[in-house]
DNA sequence: GGCTTGACCACGC
DNA sequence: CGCGTGGCCAAGC
């Protein structure tokens, strides 16, 4: 667990707690809502905390889940009918032009 | 204080 | 779309 605080761990945590079923942030817009430009770092906080979480509503800018977590995040996906858009070679992304979620 | 690591990002080709 | 390149920045040593 981690102790709740004001330090960026805990500012990361509470943006991806307000992300709404069915929508997604990238790291770049979740360092953004905090006033930071530390993608990198939110990844390393999911990475570390993310299982405590809903991380799979953090994805890449490219609409890519989090690296070697692809399958597990699309039963979420299709659990929270968060809207995907499917590749011809059968992988897919989240269509973020219609899951953003901007607070 | 410098250097490395990292669930990243924008841009160009 | 894929790949390289340079850039960002927090945390740990």
């Amino acid at each position: 667990m981690h102790p709740p605080g004001d330090d960026f761990v805990s500012r990361v945590l509470a943006v991806v707690d307000a992300i709404p079923a069915g929508q997604v942030m990238t790291y770049g817009d979740v360092a953004a809502t905090i006033g930071s430009r530390a993608a990198r770092a939110v990844g390393t906080v999911m990475a570390r905390y993310g299982s405590e979480f809903t991380w799979w509503r953090v994805i890449r800018a490219g609409g890519h889940p989090p690296v070697c977590h692809e399958d597990q995040a699309l039963s979420y996906y299709e659990h929270e009918s968060t809207p995907l858009k499917w590749m011809p070679d059968g992988s897919y992304r989240v269509n973020l032009r219609l899951a953003r979620y901007r607070p």
